[in-house]
DNA sequence: CTGAAAGCGCTAACAT
DNA sequence: ATGTTAGCGCTTTCAG
C-alpha cells in the first residue's frame, strides 16, 4: 500500500494555459462563451500533458440527469421479452447511481396501433437517449424522424432498421441461428427425409420476420447440405394448450415417420410438454432460447438441443452502452453487437444458469 | 433531464444513528475502534434506509493504494495461458484508476522449484490480495498458510483446493466437460467400438489433474451410455511438430477403423494440423478452448467441435472480484463459479471472436 | 467572455 | 471510542 501518486487534473492545465479552471471546463464540454484563441490555448495544453478527465470526481460533482426510455413489448412471464426486461431492469438500477433514470413503455406486438402509442408517448415524453425493439419498420422510422433533429442516440435490440441512423444494434443473428439449427438438426443425414417446424400463430401474422429470417437460414442449410429433405410447416397457438395438443396429435397421426422437429420461435416448451404428454420417443427436436421452461423441457429430455444467446444480458448491454455514451459520450466498440449463438444440452445446460445475473463488472 | 434528487448518503446515516459520518465510515470499513453498540445501530439504519456507498466519492477521496498479484505459468504466444494473461491484463487496466496495481508472477508448470519460487516472491511482495493458479497443491498450501494470518483474499483460478480457504474459484468443471465430450463425440452410438484420446507429455507428468478429471468424465459417459466402447490413449508432445505427425500416423496405421478422436488438453490444434496434412476425412474430433489456432481449425473443419468456457473472461472476472473485495469490501456472488461450456461448431465459431474482449462494463 | 467559489459524498488524518 | 475537518477533481452557479 503506497501513496497515490498525482495524476493530471483539471487545475494544472489552467494554470499552464493561463485560465481558470471553469474555462477548462467550458472547452472540454464544447460550452458557449470561449475565444477560439483561449480554446486552441486550452486543447493545445491537454493534448501536451495528456489530460484526461476523472470520472469520479464529474461523476460526484454531476447535477444533471438522463432519462432513457425502452420500447418493448409487453410480456407473459416466463417468456422471451420477460429477458430483455430483465436486463433493462438491471441496467436501470445501475443507472440511478448516474443520476439517469430507464424508463419501459411496453406495446402490443401484435397490435400496431399499440406500438404507434408507445412511440408517440416516448417521444413527447422527450428522452436523452431510446432503446427500441422496432419490431414494426414504416412506423418506427417515421418516429424516428420526429427524434432526428434531436440527435438522440437510438439502440436497437432484437431487430434493426438497415438504413436508419442508430448508435447501435444487439441482437441474434437469425439466419445463422437457423442455419446452424439444421446442421444440428439433421446435418448431412440423408436418411431424413422430413422435418416439421411449428410456428406460432398469433391470430395475425408477425409482424416481426426475425423468425421468417431464422426459417430462411433452416431452409438455406438444407438445400445445400441435404435437398432431398422437406421442412413442413404446421401452426400452434402461444395460448390455447388443449388445441395445441390436438393439432400436434393430429399432424403426427398425419405424419408418424418425421422423427425431427424445430420451432423458430421461443415457445419450444408448448411442444415439449406434448412431447411428455404423448410419453413420445426418438424424436429429435431443437428449440430457441433459454427461457426456464425450456431449459426444464431440456433437462428432462423432452428438447434435444437449444440455440441460445444470452438475452438478458444482451439487454443489459446495449442498455448500458446508452448510459456510457451519455455519461462518458463513449460509443460502443461496434456499430453491430451479434450474440453468440450458444448450444444447449442436457448436459450442459445447469451451466447457463447464472450466466446472464452474474455481473461481470466492477463493482 | 431533471435535476437530481437525494440519494441515500453516509450523512444520513449518521444523522439518523446518532453518530458521526466518521463513525459510519468506521464501521463500513470494518475499522477498529467502535463499540458493539454503535456499530450495530449504524448497521440497522444502513440496512433500514438502504444506504449504498457511493463509488465515485468512494475513488474520489480514497488515499490508499493496493497491490493484487497473480501466479500463473508462462506461457507460448497462442496458447491456453496466453487467454487466462489477457484477462488478468485487461483487468489489471481497469484496476490502475482504483490505484490498484496487478503484478503477475510466472511458473514453469512442469517444474515444482519453479512453482516454489514463485510462491515465495508472492510471499515476500505482501500483496493484498492474491490470484493463483494452484497448480501443485501441497506446495500451496503451503505458501498460503504463511499468508493465513494476514487474512489476505486468495482466489483460485483453473484449479481449485478443496478444504483450504479461498474467496473464490472460477473456472471449467471438468468432469462434465468431459461427460459433455463423451455425448457429443459418441452419444449413444454403439457402432462407435474405439476411440482415441490425444495427451500431452509435457516430458514429466502433468501434476495438474484437470485433463484427468475430464478424462475420467469422460469415460463415465461412455461407461454408462455405451460401454462397449472403448478409449484408448496416446501420447503426443506439445513441442515436436515432426515427431507428432509420426505418432499419428503411427497410431492410425495401427488404428485404421477409429473414426473418434478427442484431445482432453488445448492443444487440439496440433491434431488438425495432422488431419490437414494427411487429409484425413470422416473423423469425428473434439477438443477443448477458443485458441485461435484450435478456432481456425474448426472453420475449416479439421476439428468437429471445440468445448470452451470464455477463458480470457473468466480470468478477468477472476481478478475483478478480488478488485471488488478491496475496494469495496463486497464478495462474489458465489464462492466456486463454474464456467459455461460453450459448444463450438464451424457453423456458430465466428460469433464467439469478441466474446472475449467485448466489454459489460459500465464505462 | 472569464474567474471564483460552493459543493458532490466519502476518506483519513487529526482531535477530543 | 467517537467527532471534526480538509481535501479528492470536477461541475455549476454567481459575479464580474
Amino acid at each position: 500500500m503506497t501513496e497515490q501518486n498525482g495524476n493530471v487534473t483539471m487545475e494544472q492545465v489552467a494554470k499552464l494555459a493561463g485560465v481558470s479552471i471553469g474555462t477548462v471546463d467550458r472547452v472540454i464540454h464544447n460550452r458557449t462563451g470561449v475565444s477560439e484563441k483561449t480554446k486552441e490555448k486550452v486543447y493545445a495544453i491537454i493534448e501536451q500533458i495528456g489530460y484526461k478527465t476523472n470520472i469520479y470526481a464529474s461523476v460526484l460533482s454531476r447535477k444533471k440527469s438522463y432519462c432513457i426510455i425502452a420500447v418493448i413489448p409487453y410480456f407473459q412471464i416466463g417468456s422471451y421479452w420477460e429477458l430483455v426486461y430483465n436486463g433493462i431492469t438491471r441496467a436501470a438500477r445501475e443507472a440511478r447511481e448516474f443520476n439517469t433514470e430507464i424508463k419501459i413503455f411496453y406495446y402490443n406486438q401484435f397490435d400496431i396501433e399499440s406500438y404507434r402509442a408507445a412511440c408517440k408517448n416516448m417521444v413527447d415524453a422527450r428522452p436523452d437517449a431510446v432503446c427500441i425493439a422496432p419490431i414494426y419498420k414504416d412506423e418506427t422510422i417515421r418516429f424516428l424522424n420526429r427524434l432526428a433533429p434531436l440527435t438522440i442516440p437510438i439502440i436497437y435490440i432484437d431487430t434493426k432498421l438497415d438504413g436508419t441512423d442508430y448508435l447501435a444494434y444487439y441482437g441474434m443473428p437469425m439466419f445463422e441461428s437457423g442455419y446452424l439449427a439444421a446442421d444440428l438438426l439433421v446435418g448431412n443425414d440423408t436418411s431424413v427425409k422430413k422435418v416439421v417446424s411449428f410456428n406460432i400463430d398469433g391470430g395475425v401474422s408477425s409482424p416481426n420476420d426475425s423468425f421468417l429470417k431464422r426459417h430462411i437460414g433452416f431452409q438455406a442449410y438444407i438445400s445445400e447440405h441435404n435437398p432431398g429433405c422437406e421442412v413442413l410447416n404446421c401452426s400452434i397457438s402461444p395460448v390455447d394448450f388443449m388445441q395445441d395438443i390436438k393439432i400436434c396429435d393430429a399432424f403426427f397421426e398425419e405424419h408418424p415417420d418425421i422423427g425431427h422437429i424445430v420451432t423458430f420461435n421461443s415457445r419450444a416448451h408448448l411442444i415439449a410438454d406434448w412431447i411428455e404428454l404423448r410419453n413420445v420417443k426418438n424424436k429429435k427436436f431443437i428449440g430457441y432460447d433459454m427461457l426456464k421452461l425450456n431449459m426444464d423441457a431440456l433437462r428432462k429430455g423432452f428438447i434435444t438441443t437449444l440455440i441460445a444467446e444470452r438475452t438478458d444480458n444482451e439487454a443489459y448491454t446495449a442498455t448500458i452502452s446508452l448510459l456510457n455514451y451519455l455519461i462518458f459520450n463513449e460509443k460502443p466498440a461496434r456499430q453491430d453487437n451479434f450474440s453468440s449463438l450458444d448450444i444447449l444440452t442436457r448436459y450442459n445446460v445447469d451451466f447457463y444458469v447464472n450466466v446472464n445475473t452474474d455481473k461481470n463488472t466492477r463493482r
